[in-house]
DNA sequence: TTGATTGTTACCGG
DNA sequence: TCCGGTAACAATCA
């Protein structure tokens, strides 16, 4: 499920809906019942995203901390209440929603100032306005890792997932093994405005668009794609081939993405 | 029922 | 010390 635009578009709606507001906070599986007490009945100040972690920080200094990992999902529904579906780690009830997390690797609760030491373990975010892009082009530009590794570790950028990687390095026409190193400043450049371009529009749709003629009415909660899964190259006919890099596929248009 | 999957971390060997 | 590889974990769907 989540890319950094998942996360930055639910930290925007439970934003919405929740900051200063006194949460009910339940978990139905009673995974979380020592975190829930210390938060129920606390004012909820506000809710963030930094790259995939989403944080909910109340007044008492204390920060809900979650992570989808692989499988978690985010449900929203309007009140009233229904049946939690699947196995619902915590429930938060405001005012006029509520919003169920289901399967997260990490949902705990910990101290505000240490949810923003975890944090900076991140690199920029290309979906945060005070991102530093010149600190992932240095990190890049000094490792012999492939492009295709470096893009979607998290301490280098944050925010871009599997599906992403595939589709950027083909729009910007970098092949997947190219090392950091030989990536150059104008390179960098376009690739790092490029995600950016396409998070924020994945953001705004609630969807993985990253072809062009998209029409995104048509392709909301799904993905519209150029590569990705894909047997052959949109913009040559070529084959398409299929590479594992960071232990995850990665698709690639030897024409179109020649290593340099 | 099986397998695949939009992710991260800990651990270990080279 | 710093890599790269691997296992473990999670829930859902086809």
């Amino acid at each position: 499920m989540p890319e950094g635009h998942t996360i930055h578009r639910a930290a925007r709606e439970h934003h919405q809906i929740f900051a200063n507001q006194i949460l009910n906070i339940s978990s139905p599986q009673g995974r979380f019942a020592e975190g829930a007490n210390i938060l129920n009945k606390t004012l909820c100040t506000s809710v963030e995203a930094f790259g995939k972690h989403l944080l909910y920080h109340f007044n008492n200094k204390q920060t809900l901390h979650v992570h989808l990992g692989l499988f978690g999902r985010i449900r929203k529904q309007q009140l009233p209440l229904n049946e939690p579906k699947g196995a619902v780690r915590v429930r938060l009830v405001g005012q006029t929603h509520s919003v169920d997390i289901n399967g997260p690797t990490i949902c705990r609760v910990l101290k505000t100032t240490n949810a923003f030491v975890l944090m900076q373990r991140l690199g920029p975010d290309l979906l945060r306005s005070d991102a530093k892009p010149e600190l992932a082009f240095k990190r890049i530009s000094k490792s012999t890792a492939p492009i295709g590794r470096l893009i979607m570790d998290q301490s280098v950028m944050a925010g871009v997932g599997n599906i992403y990687r595939s589709e950027i390095l083909w729009r910007q026409a970098i092949h997947p093994l190219t090392p950091g190193k030989k990536i150059s400043q104008d390179t960098f450049n376009r690739l790092w405005d490029d995600a950016k371009y396409l998070l924020e529009l994945g953001v705004k749709h609630n969807a993985i668009i990253t072809e062009d003629k998209a029409k995104p009415s048509k392709t909301k909660y799904r993905e519209r794609v150029n590569i990705f899964g894909k047997d052959k190259c949109p913009k040559c006919n070529s084959e398409i081939r299929l590479l594992t890099i960071s232990s995850r596929r990665a698709f690639v248009c030897d024409t179109c993405q020649p290593i340099v």
